[in-house]
Parts: C-alpha cells; sequence; structure tokens
DNA sequence: CGTCATATTGATGGGCATCAATATATGTGG
DNA sequence: CCACATATATTGATGCCCATCAATATGACG
C-alpha cells in the first residue's frame, strides 16, 4: 500500500458527485498502477478484475487482428475511465490496453466491491452510466472519423486538439507518443504519417522538430482539418 | 391506443428478466409506433423523448456530415433498442434514425417514466447497462470492420448473416434493403456495389436476381468474408 | 561505438471514389 | 393499363489516396 486512492478519485469526473462515505469505499477496492510507456494494463479476453481510471499519463485501447495487426480504438488520457462495461456485465475483457508514456499512473478500481455499490448507490449507477455513454459518443465519433475523413484531417485534428503554447512564429504543440504510434492511433501507417508531415512542412503550414511542432498556419491546419476535399 | 404493448416488450431480450409489475409499468409508458421504410424515428440533436426497441422490420442509425453525405453507425433489427443512453442521461439524441423496411413496427418507451423505473429496480439499471454494453461491442466491432476489412470482406460478411433458405443450387438469401442502403450501411458506394456483386457472378461464387442472391459457393465467400487479403 | 528501433524518402500498385452515361425498375396520373 | 417521370442499378473511364515493399538515415541506449 502507498499513497491513498481516495483524493485521486476525488478529481476524476466520474466520481465527482459522489459523497465521501461511497468514495472511501470505493478506494478501498481500489489499487494505484505505476507503469512505463508500453506496460500491459489488460488484454483482450482476460476474466474482468475490475475498470481502470488513468490519473496521469495515458494508454490506448486496441485489438489485434487475425494478422497480428493493431488497431487502436480508442487513446485514453487523464481523468478518463475504462473498461467499465466489463465491470458491469461481469465479462471478459473485449480489447487490450497499454500505457503509452512514461510515467503513467493508473487506479484500478476492483469489480466486486464496486458491483456492490453500484446495487446500492442509485448516484453510482447514474455515474456509471453516464461514463459509459460518453464512451458510446466517443465510439460513435471514431466511427464518423475513421470513415468520412481523411489521413491528412485526422492528423491535423489530432494536432489541433493537443496543448499548444505560444511563440513568436506560432503554436508550439508537443507530440505526446512516438511517431509510429501515433501514426496507429489515427490509423494510418508510419510512412504516410512523414509524409504527411513533410508536405505541410514545404507548405509552410508547420515546422517540426522531432516530437516538438510549430504551427505556422493554424487557419490552413483548421481548413485541412475540417477535410471536405482539400489538401 | 391499439393492441397491447406489453406482450411484446417481453420477447425483447433487454426486457425478458423482467416481472410482470416492472413490465406493464414500462408498457404503460410506451406507444407502438407502425412505419414504412424510410419515415423518420428519430432526428440528430432533437430532445430525447424515449427511447426505442425494433419488433418487427428493421432502422437504421446514421450520422449527416456537414456536406451531407451520411455515415451509416448501425443497422438495428427485431429484438433490438436503441437510444437508451439519451435516455439515461436526458441528453439530445446524437443520431438519426429512420425505418429501412416496410413495415417496420417500433415501440417508443417514454423517457420520464423508465427513469423512475431505473432509480427504483436494480433489475432494470442493470438489464439497461448490459444492453448498453452490447452497444459498445458492436460499436467496437463497426469500428474494426471499417477499418481493417476490405469493401469485399464487408458485404461477404454481411450477406452470410443474412437468414438464408437452401435450394438446389446452395443458400438463397433475400436483401432486406435496397442495394444503394445497403452500400451505405456497408460504408461503401453503390457502385463499388455493384461492382463487387457483378465480379463474383463472374466468379460463379453467386448467382443474383434483384434482391435476391443464390450463394453457389459458400466457401468462398467465408474466405472473402475472412478477408485477409484475396478477391 | 556498435546495435537496434524509429524515421524518412522513393517507387509501385490496388482499392475504391468520383464523374459520366445508359439501363432498369418504380410509381403516378391520365 | 399504358406512358411518362423519377429513382435506382449497372457499367465504364479515370485518378487519388494510401498501403506496401525497399532502402537509407537518424536517433536511442547499453
Amino acid at each position: 500500500m502507498d499513497a491513498p486512492i481516495e483524493p485521486v478519485l476525488r478529481t476524476l469526473p466520474i466520481f465527482a458527485a459522489l459523497d465521501a462515505a461511497t468514495l472511501s469505499t470505493i478506494a478501498a477496492g481500489g489499487r494505484r498502477l505505476r507503469l512505463s510507456a508500453g506496460e500491459s494494463i489488460l488484454r483482450e479476453g482476460e476474466p474482468c478484475r475490475g475498470f481502470f481510471a488513468v490519473v496521469a499519463g495515458g494508454a490506448k485501447l486496441f485489438r489485434l487482428s487475425p494478422d497480428g495487426r493493431e488497431q487502436v480504438l480508442q487513446r485514453v488520457r487523464a481523468g478518463q475511465t475504462f473498461a467499465e462495461a466489463a465491470v458491469l456485465t461481469m465479462k471478459r475483457y473485449p480489447a487490450n490496453a497499454v500505457a503509452t508514456e512514461t510515467p503513467t499512473e493508473i487506479v484500478e478500481i476492483g469489480a466486486e466491491s464496486f458491483l456492490r455499490l453500484f446495487d446500492g448507490d442509485r448516484h453510482v449507477a447514474k455515474a456509471m452510466v453516464a461514463s459509459m455513454s460518453t464512451w458510446l459518443l466517443r465510439l460513435v465519433g471514431r466511427v464518423e472519423e475513421l470513415t468520412v475523413l481523411s489521413a491528412g484531417a485526422r492528423l491535423a485534428r489530432f494536432v489541433l486538439d493537443l496543448p499548444s503554447s505560444n511563440s513568436a512564429d506560432g503554436l508550439v504543440v508537443e507530440l505526446p507518443l512516438a511517431k509510429k504510434d501515433l501514426a496507429a492511433s489515427l490509423g494510418i501507417t508510419p510512412e504516410t504519417l512523414s509524409r504527411l508531415l513533410r508536405k505541410w512542412q514545404d507548405l509552410e503550414i508547420v515546422r517540426g522538430d522531432g516530437a516538438s511542432i510549430v504551427v505556422l498556419d493554424s487557419d490552413a491546419l483548421v481548413a485541412i482539418a475540417e477535410d471536405v476535399g482539400a489538401v
């Protein structure tokens, strides 16, 4: 056992509305995990032990197709939870999860203790359902993104969603992932990612410096993100 | 008011485990809709009135992109429910739904009366959550399908999932949708669909007759559905 | 400093969309 | 019931996007 989980849970949207007593019950059934990039959190097919909340860092959810290709379903970041559905139905995990940053801090909330709470406290039930609804919306968005948007538009959206700081030339953003992982998250190949960044540099839309990118012409990038045909 | 809803609800998986009293409470807050293909059930952005169960026929859920293109999220058939998440969070509907067959029979379950039940009866809460989990899984599957599978594989899967009857030549299946709608459901264009069917006819994998298709070589079709590169 | 993963760049090709033209089906009013 | 109007289907031509294969370049790290 180490640092208390309770204050950490309090910061997560899904638990924000719960009273102190409920929260400590949940905390009692949870444990903290400290991970490095690449470390596995859960594997597809495993019986469900609990669900997870990302406190710091990030992780990705993905499935492996029969031929070994990895399909990223979603990236999860601080404040988000995942595998809630598996807990409530007590099934097996339907996908894999690994940390994508170092360090990444995760809280695992044990299934049994949580389920008792779910039955007893309607606030917990509501919070859980709301959380699952969010997941549904995210996946719906993902389906749209992967089908109607071009690779360039997906990358542009990703960059524009990143935290940025201003500089003399424009917005500066840091890629939080290795490029090969970023490519996988966007559902494209590393080669395509490389070529897109190269093209944008030639067009003087961005200036690249390894994991650091300067957005010179954010209007152009927004236009690409909107897609509807161009660049 | 017309025929009673209660016996209909009983046949739906989501309500199967509930006792008679609960069921009639739910039924009291519901109403039946009889629709023809193309008739709208709900529109994106509308405030949530309730959720829906398909009793007979079928419907599709879709979003419209800014440029007017339609992206089918999922087809729903008899026995399935949709828009549960919207009810539980009392938000607006995140997508559109229209009937795709004539006739299609839908039961609408009113939001307020159902929410009271959700708070009071933990079986209802559990059933609801299980239903949402199923949606999550379906969407996860959809993401995979749209990204890792070719257009041919998606069509093959669709055909193989259809109810079929045997004949001298092979399985006979009826397409339950107009081909343009089928194409939209698969995330392809009508032209591509037409060409795929044509190619399969040339290869003597299927024989086509308008909306009726005879699968001559189901092994070949299964191989296409597995994808991993061929045809 | 060598080794291995990651990144870039080039060449090639396939899958599928798009545009365009015709054929077929569906439905409506006279 | 037919003729016409309109939606749907088929087929062809073309081209783009992006994956794949292949070869180097660059970086990370013991």
